[in-house]
DNA sequence: TCATTTTATGACGCAACGTCACAGTCTAGG
DNA sequence: CCTAGACTGTGACGTTGCGTCATAAAATGA
Protein backbone atom coordinates (compact mmCIF):
# COMPACT_ATOMS: atom_id res chain seq x y z
CA UNK A 1 0.00 0.00 0.00
CA UNK A 2 1.37 3.43 -1.02
CA UNK A 3 0.13 5.04 1.82
CA UNK A 4 3.73 6.28 3.21
CA UNK A 5 4.50 7.34 0.02
CA UNK A 6 1.08 9.14 -0.17
CA UNK A 7 2.00 11.13 3.33
CA UNK A 8 5.37 11.67 2.70
CA UNK A 9 4.57 13.70 -0.77
CA UNK A 10 1.64 15.55 1.13
CA UNK A 11 4.33 16.32 3.54
CA UNK A 12 6.56 17.73 0.82
CA UNK A 13 3.68 19.64 -1.11
CA UNK A 14 3.03 21.24 2.10
CA UNK A 15 6.27 22.24 3.02
CA UNK A 16 6.78 24.21 -0.28
CA UNK A 17 3.71 26.13 0.62
CA UNK A 18 4.89 26.81 3.92
CA UNK A 19 8.32 28.51 1.91
CA UNK A 20 5.43 30.24 -0.66
CA UNK A 21 3.63 31.76 2.65
CA UNK A 22 7.39 32.55 3.80
CA UNK A 23 8.07 34.60 0.64
CA UNK A 24 4.79 36.13 0.69
CA UNK A 25 4.79 37.39 4.16
CA UNK A 26 8.75 38.93 3.44
CA UNK A 27 7.18 40.87 0.11
CA UNK A 28 3.86 42.05 2.28
CA UNK A 29 5.80 42.91 5.20
CA UNK A 30 9.43 42.92 5.21
CA UNK A 31 11.96 40.36 6.66
CA UNK A 32 11.25 41.17 10.33
CA UNK A 33 8.31 39.48 9.93
CA UNK A 34 9.56 36.05 8.65
CA UNK A 35 8.72 34.28 12.20
CA UNK A 36 7.32 31.42 12.96
CA UNK A 37 4.20 32.55 14.91
CA UNK A 38 3.34 34.53 11.95
CA UNK A 39 3.75 31.44 9.08
CA UNK A 40 1.82 29.43 11.33
CA UNK A 41 -0.83 32.51 11.55
CA UNK A 42 -0.38 32.77 7.96
CA UNK A 43 -0.72 28.86 6.52
CA UNK A 44 -3.39 28.16 8.85
CA UNK A 45 -1.40 25.21 11.09
CA UNK A 46 -0.48 25.45 14.58
CA UNK A 47 3.53 26.05 15.43
CA UNK A 48 3.70 22.40 16.59
CA UNK A 49 3.13 21.20 12.96
CA UNK A 50 5.67 24.21 11.62
CA UNK A 51 8.07 22.44 13.94
CA UNK A 52 7.92 19.15 12.33
CA UNK A 53 9.15 20.96 8.82
CA UNK A 54 11.39 22.87 10.53
CA UNK A 55 13.68 22.47 13.32
CA UNK A 56 13.77 26.06 14.10
CA UNK A 57 13.64 29.38 12.98
CA UNK A 58 17.24 29.02 11.14
CA UNK A 59 16.14 26.00 9.46
CA UNK A 60 13.35 27.89 7.54
CA UNK A 61 15.34 30.37 6.26
CA UNK A 62 17.76 28.05 5.66
CA UNK A 63 15.26 26.27 3.39
CA UNK A 64 14.21 29.57 1.96
CA UNK A 65 17.77 30.54 1.42
CA UNK A 66 18.10 27.27 -0.68
CA UNK A 67 14.99 28.07 -2.52
CA UNK A 68 16.44 31.37 -4.27
CA UNK A 69 19.38 29.97 -4.74
CA UNK A 70 17.98 27.70 -6.60
CA UNK A 71 16.55 30.23 -8.52
CA UNK A 72 19.24 31.87 -9.32
CA UNK A 73 21.01 29.00 -10.34
CA UNK A 74 18.14 28.05 -13.01
CA UNK A 75 18.74 31.41 -14.32
CA UNK A 76 21.89 31.72 -14.71
CA UNK A 77 21.96 28.15 -16.26
CA UNK A 78 19.58 29.90 -18.93
CA UNK A 79 21.99 32.98 -19.16
CA UNK A 80 25.04 30.54 -20.06
CA UNK A 81 23.11 29.74 -23.20
CA UNK A 82 24.07 33.74 -24.69
CA UNK A 83 25.39 33.14 -27.99
CA UNK A 84 28.62 34.54 -27.69
CA UNK A 85 31.86 33.57 -27.06
CA UNK A 86 32.89 32.01 -23.67
CA UNK A 87 34.00 35.63 -21.56
CA UNK A 88 30.67 36.61 -23.30
CA UNK A 89 28.61 34.27 -21.63
CA UNK A 90 30.60 34.19 -18.42
CA UNK A 91 29.26 38.35 -18.92
CA UNK A 92 25.64 37.24 -19.80
CA UNK A 93 25.47 34.62 -16.18
CA UNK A 94 26.71 37.55 -14.06
CA UNK A 95 24.12 40.07 -15.84
CA UNK A 96 21.41 37.72 -15.03
CA UNK A 97 22.30 37.40 -11.44
CA UNK A 98 22.44 41.67 -11.82
CA UNK A 99 19.18 41.16 -13.14
CA UNK A 100 17.97 38.88 -10.38
CA UNK A 101 19.60 41.12 -7.55
CA UNK A 102 17.41 44.04 -9.42
CA UNK A 103 14.38 42.74 -9.87
CA UNK A 104 13.74 40.79 -6.06
CA UNK A 105 15.00 43.02 -4.22
CA UNK A 106 13.49 42.30 -0.58
CA UNK A 107 14.31 38.30 -1.58
CA UNK A 108 18.14 39.30 -2.55
CA UNK A 109 18.68 41.73 0.45
CA UNK A 110 17.54 38.61 2.83
CA UNK A 111 19.77 36.45 0.83
CA UNK A 112 23.10 38.18 0.88
CA UNK A 113 21.79 38.47 4.77
CA UNK A 114 21.10 35.26 5.65
CA UNK A 115 24.23 33.81 3.21
CA UNK A 116 26.70 35.92 5.52
CA UNK A 117 24.89 35.15 8.68
CA UNK A 118 25.08 32.31 11.26
CA UNK A 119 23.02 29.58 9.67
CA UNK A 120 25.40 26.45 9.36
CA UNK A 121 24.99 26.47 13.10
CA UNK A 122 21.54 25.92 13.79
CA UNK A 123 19.70 24.84 10.73
CA UNK A 124 18.69 21.16 10.72
CA UNK A 125 21.68 18.61 8.95
CA UNK A 126 18.85 17.66 6.15
CA UNK A 127 18.12 21.85 5.02
CA UNK A 128 21.66 22.50 5.63
CA UNK A 129 22.70 19.56 3.30
CA UNK A 130 20.45 21.23 0.38
CA UNK A 131 21.66 24.53 0.79
CA UNK A 132 25.40 23.54 0.31
CA UNK A 133 23.84 21.51 -3.15
CA UNK A 134 22.02 24.68 -4.24
CA UNK A 135 25.84 26.45 -3.70
CA UNK A 136 27.42 23.85 -5.30
CA UNK A 137 25.11 23.88 -8.01
CA UNK A 138 25.29 27.42 -8.60
CA UNK A 139 28.91 27.33 -8.24
CA UNK A 140 29.06 24.42 -10.47
CA UNK A 141 27.65 27.10 -13.51
CA UNK A 142 31.02 29.02 -13.58
CA UNK A 143 33.23 25.96 -13.34
CA UNK A 144 31.75 24.71 -16.55
CA UNK A 145 32.01 27.89 -17.64
CA UNK A 146 35.90 28.02 -17.28
CA UNK A 147 35.65 24.29 -19.06
CA UNK A 148 34.25 25.64 -22.04
CA UNK A 149 36.54 28.44 -22.14
CA UNK A 150 39.68 26.39 -21.59
CA UNK A 151 38.85 23.94 -24.44
CA UNK A 152 37.98 26.50 -26.70
CA UNK A 153 41.37 28.27 -26.64
CA UNK A 154 39.87 31.09 -24.42
CA UNK A 155 42.25 30.76 -21.51
CA UNK A 156 45.60 30.00 -22.75
CA UNK A 157 47.76 30.81 -19.50
CA UNK A 158 45.49 30.08 -16.38
CA UNK A 159 47.52 31.96 -14.08
CA UNK A 160 45.97 29.68 -10.98
CA UNK A 161 43.51 26.92 -10.81
CA UNK A 162 40.10 27.48 -12.25
CA UNK A 163 38.09 26.31 -8.89
CA UNK A 164 39.81 29.04 -7.06
CA UNK A 165 39.46 31.42 -9.16
CA UNK A 166 36.10 31.10 -9.73
CA UNK A 167 35.37 30.87 -6.18
CA UNK A 168 37.29 34.86 -6.45
CA UNK A 169 34.96 35.88 -9.00
CA UNK A 170 31.98 34.74 -6.97
CA UNK A 171 33.66 36.24 -3.90
CA UNK A 172 33.90 39.95 -5.95
CA UNK A 173 30.42 40.06 -7.10
CA UNK A 174 28.48 38.56 -4.00
CA UNK A 175 31.14 40.86 -1.39
CA UNK A 176 30.04 43.96 -3.78
CA UNK A 177 26.63 43.13 -3.49
CA UNK A 178 26.94 42.82 0.57
CA UNK A 179 29.43 46.16 0.90
CA UNK A 180 26.83 47.89 -1.48
CA UNK A 181 24.00 47.06 0.13
CA UNK A 182 25.51 47.93 3.40
CA UNK A 183 26.15 50.88 3.08
CA UNK A 184 25.43 53.02 -0.11
CA UNK A 185 26.78 55.98 1.66
CA UNK A 186 30.28 54.15 0.88
CA UNK A 187 29.41 53.39 -2.69
CA UNK A 188 28.54 57.07 -3.40
CA UNK A 189 31.20 58.40 -1.87
CA UNK A 190 33.77 55.62 -3.64
CA UNK A 191 32.35 57.05 -7.33
CA UNK A 192 30.18 54.05 -7.91
CA UNK A 193 27.12 55.28 -9.75
CA UNK A 194 25.82 51.45 -10.03
CA UNK A 195 27.02 48.27 -8.82
CA UNK A 196 26.32 46.87 -12.20
CA UNK A 197 28.78 49.28 -14.27
CA UNK A 198 30.86 48.30 -11.19
CA UNK A 199 31.36 45.07 -11.27
CA UNK A 200 31.41 45.00 -15.17
CA UNK A 201 34.50 47.20 -14.79
CA UNK A 202 35.74 44.56 -12.73
CA UNK A 203 35.05 41.70 -14.58
CA UNK A 204 37.56 43.33 -17.04
CA UNK A 205 40.25 43.72 -14.83
CA UNK A 206 40.09 40.45 -13.44
CA UNK A 207 39.61 38.35 -16.42
CA UNK A 208 41.97 40.38 -18.29
CA UNK A 209 44.45 39.68 -16.09
CA UNK A 210 43.38 35.92 -16.08
CA UNK A 211 44.12 36.10 -19.97
CA UNK A 212 40.96 35.30 -20.64
CA UNK A 213 40.37 36.05 -24.54
CA UNK A 214 39.06 37.95 -26.10
CA UNK A 215 41.16 40.84 -23.98
CA UNK A 216 39.16 43.77 -23.54
CA UNK A 217 41.09 45.48 -25.62
CA UNK A 218 40.44 43.23 -28.44
CA UNK A 219 36.63 43.47 -28.10
CA UNK A 220 33.64 46.21 -27.74
CA UNK A 221 32.33 44.62 -24.53
CA UNK A 222 30.16 47.66 -24.06
CA UNK A 223 28.61 46.32 -27.20
CA UNK A 224 28.38 43.16 -26.13
CA UNK A 225 26.77 43.98 -22.29
CA UNK A 226 24.14 45.93 -24.14
CA UNK A 227 23.71 42.85 -26.40
CA UNK A 228 23.62 40.33 -22.94
CA UNK A 229 21.00 42.60 -21.60
CA UNK A 230 18.94 42.36 -24.21
CA UNK A 231 19.13 38.97 -24.37
CA UNK A 232 18.66 38.80 -20.69
CA UNK A 233 15.25 40.90 -20.80
CA UNK A 234 13.69 38.97 -23.50
CA UNK A 235 14.72 35.34 -22.69
CA UNK A 236 14.83 34.95 -19.31
CA UNK A 237 11.93 37.38 -17.47
CA UNK A 238 9.57 33.88 -16.43
CA UNK A 239 11.98 32.30 -14.57
CA UNK A 240 12.33 35.61 -12.83
CA UNK A 241 9.18 35.61 -11.41
CA UNK A 242 9.20 32.85 -8.34
CA UNK A 243 6.37 30.31 -9.06
CA UNK A 244 5.51 27.38 -7.97
CA UNK A 245 5.78 24.56 -10.80
CA UNK B 1 31.95 75.56 35.38
CA UNK B 2 32.87 72.21 33.51
CA UNK B 3 30.12 70.34 35.02
CA UNK B 4 28.76 69.57 31.65
CA UNK B 5 31.84 68.26 30.33
CA UNK B 6 33.08 66.12 32.80
CA UNK B 7 29.74 64.27 33.01
CA UNK B 8 29.59 64.15 29.12
CA UNK B 9 33.21 62.67 29.35
CA UNK B 10 32.71 60.16 32.52
CA UNK B 11 29.27 58.89 30.51
CA UNK B 12 32.01 58.41 27.25
CA UNK B 13 34.41 56.45 29.41
CA UNK B 14 31.03 54.35 30.37
CA UNK B 15 30.07 53.39 26.82
CA UNK B 16 33.66 52.42 26.05
CA UNK B 17 33.58 50.08 29.38
CA UNK B 18 30.34 48.71 27.62
CA UNK B 19 31.98 48.02 24.73
CA UNK B 20 34.52 46.31 26.39
CA UNK B 21 31.90 44.33 28.05
CA UNK B 22 30.27 43.09 25.54
CA UNK B 23 33.34 42.13 23.71
CA UNK B 24 34.29 39.98 26.23
CA UNK B 25 30.74 38.90 26.76
CA UNK B 26 31.43 37.53 23.03
CA UNK B 27 34.78 36.02 23.84
CA UNK B 28 33.75 34.25 26.50
CA UNK B 29 30.02 32.83 25.59
CA UNK B 30 29.63 33.49 22.21
CA UNK B 31 27.56 36.09 19.70
CA UNK B 32 24.38 34.79 20.98
CA UNK B 33 25.76 35.99 24.49
CA UNK B 34 25.77 39.80 23.24
CA UNK B 35 22.28 40.80 25.16
CA UNK B 36 20.86 43.66 26.72
CA UNK B 37 19.87 41.83 30.01
CA UNK B 38 23.85 40.39 30.13
CA UNK B 39 25.19 43.56 29.69
CA UNK B 40 23.23 45.24 31.64
CA UNK B 41 24.16 42.62 34.19
CA UNK B 42 27.69 42.62 33.50
CA UNK B 43 27.79 45.88 33.73
CA UNK B 44 25.94 46.49 36.81
CA UNK B 45 24.08 48.48 35.85
CA UNK B 46 20.29 48.39 34.71
CA UNK B 47 18.87 47.81 31.52
CA UNK B 48 17.66 51.42 31.85
CA UNK B 49 20.93 53.14 31.98
CA UNK B 50 22.33 50.72 28.91
CA UNK B 51 19.38 52.48 26.85
CA UNK B 52 20.68 55.89 27.45
CA UNK B 53 23.54 54.76 25.63
CA UNK B 54 22.70 52.62 22.70
CA UNK B 55 19.20 52.72 21.15
CA UNK B 56 18.27 49.55 20.47
CA UNK B 57 20.62 46.05 20.45
CA UNK B 58 21.42 47.09 16.98
CA UNK B 59 22.64 50.23 17.87
CA UNK B 60 25.19 48.52 20.65
CA UNK B 61 26.42 45.96 17.85
CA UNK B 62 26.94 48.86 15.03
CA UNK B 63 28.88 50.53 18.09
CA UNK B 64 31.12 47.20 18.68
CA UNK B 65 31.22 47.02 14.60
CA UNK B 66 32.75 50.57 14.47
CA UNK B 67 35.33 49.37 17.27
CA UNK B 68 36.75 46.57 15.47
CA UNK B 69 37.02 48.50 12.02
CA UNK B 70 38.92 50.88 13.56
CA UNK B 71 40.79 48.40 14.87
CA UNK B 72 41.53 47.11 11.62
CA UNK B 73 42.25 50.64 10.43
CA UNK B 74 45.18 51.08 12.81
CA UNK B 75 46.33 47.28 11.61
CA UNK B 76 46.51 48.52 8.24
CA UNK B 77 48.00 52.06 8.77
CA UNK B 78 50.68 50.08 10.56
CA UNK B 79 51.32 47.82 8.01
CA UNK B 80 51.01 50.03 4.81
CA UNK B 81 54.64 51.36 6.70
CA UNK B 82 56.11 48.24 5.08
CA UNK B 83 59.16 49.34 3.24
CA UNK B 84 59.04 48.32 -0.10
CA UNK B 85 57.28 48.98 -3.46
CA UNK B 86 53.76 50.47 -3.73
CA UNK B 87 52.04 47.29 -4.07
CA UNK B 88 54.14 45.46 -1.35
CA UNK B 89 52.60 47.82 0.16
CA UNK B 90 49.25 47.30 -0.77
CA UNK B 91 49.74 42.91 0.04
CA UNK B 92 50.84 43.79 3.70
CA UNK B 93 47.79 45.79 4.05
CA UNK B 94 46.03 42.60 2.86
CA UNK B 95 47.99 40.37 5.08
CA UNK B 96 47.55 42.83 8.03
CA UNK B 97 43.45 42.19 7.27
CA UNK B 98 44.27 38.15 7.21
CA UNK B 99 46.74 38.34 10.31
CA UNK B 100 43.55 40.14 12.10
CA UNK B 101 40.80 37.75 11.10
CA UNK B 102 43.05 34.89 12.09
CA UNK B 103 44.24 36.53 15.67
CA UNK B 104 40.69 37.34 15.76
CA UNK B 105 38.53 35.06 14.67
CA UNK B 106 35.37 35.60 16.88
CA UNK B 107 35.27 39.51 16.86
CA UNK B 108 36.13 38.89 12.45
CA UNK B 109 32.78 36.24 12.43
CA UNK B 110 30.92 38.76 14.25
CA UNK B 111 32.07 41.49 12.02
CA UNK B 112 30.99 40.10 9.02
CA UNK B 113 28.04 38.75 10.32
CA UNK B 114 26.68 42.59 11.28
CA UNK B 115 28.09 44.10 8.32
CA UNK B 116 26.18 42.42 6.34
CA UNK B 117 23.05 42.36 8.33
CA UNK B 118 20.45 45.08 8.75
CA UNK B 119 22.41 47.24 11.65
CA UNK B 120 21.35 50.52 8.91
CA UNK B 121 17.82 50.30 9.37
CA UNK B 122 17.74 50.07 13.29
CA UNK B 123 21.36 51.99 14.57
CA UNK B 124 20.71 55.33 16.11
CA UNK B 125 21.96 58.25 13.63
CA UNK B 126 24.95 58.71 15.55
CA UNK B 127 26.25 55.32 15.92
CA UNK B 128 25.77 54.46 12.40
CA UNK B 129 27.39 57.59 11.24
CA UNK B 130 30.48 56.26 13.52
CA UNK B 131 30.53 53.28 11.63
CA UNK B 132 30.30 55.17 8.03
CA UNK B 133 33.03 57.23 9.00
CA UNK B 134 35.47 54.05 9.97
CA UNK B 135 34.66 52.65 6.97
CA UNK B 136 35.55 55.34 5.08
CA UNK B 137 38.96 55.26 6.95
CA UNK B 138 39.75 51.94 6.27
CA UNK B 139 38.77 52.59 2.59
CA UNK B 140 41.19 55.76 2.62
CA UNK B 141 44.08 53.80 3.28
CA UNK B 142 43.28 52.08 -0.08
CA UNK B 143 42.60 54.73 -1.67
CA UNK B 144 46.22 56.62 -0.65
CA UNK B 145 47.90 53.10 -2.15
CA UNK B 146 46.09 53.92 -5.45
CA UNK B 147 47.53 57.74 -5.07
CA UNK B 148 51.00 56.86 -3.96
CA UNK B 149 51.06 54.16 -6.55
CA UNK B 150 50.18 56.77 -9.41
CA UNK B 151 52.67 59.14 -7.74
CA UNK B 152 55.65 56.67 -8.54
CA UNK B 153 54.72 55.43 -11.88
CA UNK B 154 53.41 52.04 -10.94
CA UNK B 155 50.26 52.05 -12.22
CA UNK B 156 50.89 53.74 -15.51
CA UNK B 157 47.47 52.71 -17.73
CA UNK B 158 44.57 52.27 -15.02
CA UNK B 159 41.76 50.52 -16.56
CA UNK B 160 39.28 52.20 -14.21
CA UNK B 161 38.93 55.08 -12.04
CA UNK B 162 40.79 54.33 -8.47
CA UNK B 163 37.95 54.36 -6.00
CA UNK B 164 35.89 51.94 -7.67
CA UNK B 165 38.77 49.44 -8.42
CA UNK B 166 39.43 49.87 -4.29
CA UNK B 167 36.00 49.24 -3.99
CA UNK B 168 36.08 46.22 -5.96
CA UNK B 169 39.54 44.75 -3.89
CA UNK B 170 37.72 45.31 -0.83
CA UNK B 171 34.64 43.41 -1.82
CA UNK B 172 36.32 40.56 -3.24
CA UNK B 173 38.60 39.89 0.29
CA UNK B 174 35.15 40.64 2.40
CA UNK B 175 33.33 39.13 0.11
CA UNK B 176 35.86 35.63 0.27
CA UNK B 177 35.62 35.51 3.84
CA UNK B 178 31.56 36.06 3.93
CA UNK B 179 31.66 33.12 1.45
CA UNK B 180 34.93 31.18 3.45
CA UNK B 181 33.10 31.41 6.34
CA UNK B 182 29.65 30.68 5.45
CA UNK B 183 30.60 27.49 3.99
CA UNK B 184 33.66 26.16 4.44
CA UNK B 185 32.80 22.78 2.88
CA UNK B 186 32.08 24.85 -0.55
CA UNK B 187 36.06 26.27 -0.57
CA UNK B 188 37.13 22.76 0.20
CA UNK B 189 35.21 21.42 -3.05
CA UNK B 190 36.29 24.26 -4.94
CA UNK B 191 40.25 23.16 -3.57
CA UNK B 192 41.61 26.29 -1.76
CA UNK B 193 43.38 25.02 1.07
CA UNK B 194 44.01 28.41 2.77
CA UNK B 195 41.72 31.43 2.36
CA UNK B 196 44.76 33.63 2.90
CA UNK B 197 46.56 31.58 -0.32
CA UNK B 198 43.40 32.45 -2.21
CA UNK B 199 43.84 35.69 -2.19
CA UNK B 200 46.86 35.98 -2.70
CA UNK B 201 46.53 34.42 -5.93
CA UNK B 202 43.06 36.69 -6.74
CA UNK B 203 45.54 39.72 -6.03
CA UNK B 204 48.14 38.70 -8.37
CA UNK B 205 44.95 38.84 -11.00
CA UNK B 206 43.34 41.45 -10.14
CA UNK B 207 46.41 43.45 -9.73
CA UNK B 208 48.36 42.54 -12.94
CA UNK B 209 44.76 42.92 -14.82
CA UNK B 210 44.73 46.33 -13.31
CA UNK B 211 48.24 47.15 -15.01
CA UNK B 212 50.12 47.31 -11.38
CA UNK B 213 53.83 47.34 -11.52
CA UNK B 214 55.40 45.29 -10.94
CA UNK B 215 53.72 42.70 -12.60
CA UNK B 216 53.51 39.39 -11.08
CA UNK B 217 55.68 37.82 -13.08
CA UNK B 218 57.98 40.76 -12.78
CA UNK B 219 58.83 39.81 -9.62
CA UNK B 220 58.95 37.26 -6.69
CA UNK B 221 55.86 38.05 -4.73
CA UNK B 222 56.16 34.61 -3.03
CA UNK B 223 59.25 35.98 -1.51
CA UNK B 224 57.93 39.27 -0.66
CA UNK B 225 54.94 37.58 0.94
CA UNK B 226 56.89 36.01 3.14
CA UNK B 227 58.88 39.15 4.01
CA UNK B 228 55.39 40.89 4.81
CA UNK B 229 54.38 38.08 7.49
CA UNK B 230 57.72 38.35 9.13
CA UNK B 231 57.02 42.26 9.25
CA UNK B 232 53.51 41.90 10.55
CA UNK B 233 54.12 38.91 12.71
CA UNK B 234 56.96 41.20 14.41
CA UNK B 235 55.90 44.97 14.27
CA UNK B 236 52.06 44.40 14.59
CA UNK B 237 51.14 42.16 17.15
CA UNK B 238 50.65 44.60 20.19
CA UNK B 239 47.61 46.85 18.16
CA UNK B 240 45.83 43.83 17.24
CA UNK B 241 45.19 42.55 21.13
CA UNK B 242 42.22 44.76 21.62
CA UNK B 243 42.99 46.80 24.95
CA UNK B 244 41.73 49.90 26.59
CA UNK B 245 43.77 52.38 26.19
C1' DT C 1 -16.34 -1.14 14.65
C1' DC C 2 -12.41 -0.33 17.39
C1' DA C 3 -7.45 -0.64 18.81
C1' DT C 4 -3.39 1.35 17.33
C1' DT C 5 -0.47 4.37 15.13
C1' DT C 6 0.29 8.73 13.20
C1' DT C 7 -0.47 13.64 13.10
C1' DA C 8 -2.00 18.24 14.75
C1' DT C 9 -2.67 21.36 18.35
C1' DG C 10 -1.99 25.44 21.28
C1' DA C 11 -1.11 26.50 26.13
C1' DC C 12 3.01 26.91 28.47
C1' DG C 13 7.67 28.30 30.10
C1' DC C 14 11.30 31.01 28.93
C1' DA C 15 14.31 34.65 27.24
C1' DA C 16 14.98 39.05 25.44
C1' DC C 17 13.42 43.52 23.85
C1' DG C 18 12.29 48.23 24.86
C1' DT C 19 9.52 51.53 28.06
C1' DC C 20 8.44 54.50 31.71
C1' DA C 21 7.03 56.17 36.16
C1' DC C 22 9.47 56.67 40.05
C1' DA C 23 13.37 57.03 43.15
C1' DG C 24 17.74 58.64 44.04
C1' DT C 25 21.55 61.98 43.36
C1' DC C 26 23.77 66.02 42.19
C1' DT C 27 23.97 71.14 41.31
C1' DA C 28 23.58 75.84 41.98
C1' DG C 29 21.72 79.75 44.05
C1' DG C 30 20.20 81.72 48.19
C1' DC D 1 24.23 74.59 54.85
C1' DC D 2 19.69 74.07 52.73
C1' DT D 3 16.59 73.15 49.23
C1' DA D 4 14.23 73.52 44.58
C1' DG D 5 14.87 71.71 40.45
C1' DA D 6 17.40 69.24 37.02
C1' DC D 7 19.53 65.27 35.87
C1' DT D 8 20.48 60.24 36.20
C1' DG D 9 19.62 55.45 37.29
C1' DT D 10 16.35 51.75 38.09
C1' DG D 11 13.88 47.50 37.42
C1' DA D 12 9.15 45.88 37.04
C1' DC D 13 6.22 45.61 33.25
C1' DG D 14 4.04 44.61 28.76
C1' DT D 15 5.04 42.44 24.62
C1' DT D 16 6.78 39.41 21.22
C1' DG D 17 8.74 35.33 19.62
C1' DC D 18 11.01 30.83 20.32
C1' DG D 19 10.61 25.94 21.05
C1' DT D 20 8.24 21.99 23.83
C1' DC D 21 5.10 18.56 25.05
C1' DA D 22 0.96 16.48 26.96
C1' DT D 23 -3.17 15.79 24.89
C1' DA D 24 -6.74 15.71 21.39
C1' DA D 25 -8.01 14.37 16.78
C1' DA D 26 -7.70 11.78 12.75
C1' DA D 27 -6.34 8.19 9.87
C1' DT D 28 -5.46 3.39 9.26
C1' DG D 29 -6.36 -1.35 8.72
C1' DA D 30 -7.84 -5.68 10.83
Amino acid sequence: MGTRERRAREFQQREEQMLDLATDLLLEQGRDAITMERLAEKSEYAKGTLYKHFSCREDLLCALTTRRMAEISMLLQRARQYPGGSRARLLATLIAYEYYAHSHPEEFRLLIALVSGPLSDRASPEHWHKLEQAQEQLFQVLRELFGEAREAGDLPELPMDPDPLSFGLWSLVFGSYVLGNADPALCRRAGIASLESQLHGMMHVVLDGAGWHPLSHECDYAAVIEDIHAFVRTQLPETAQPEAP
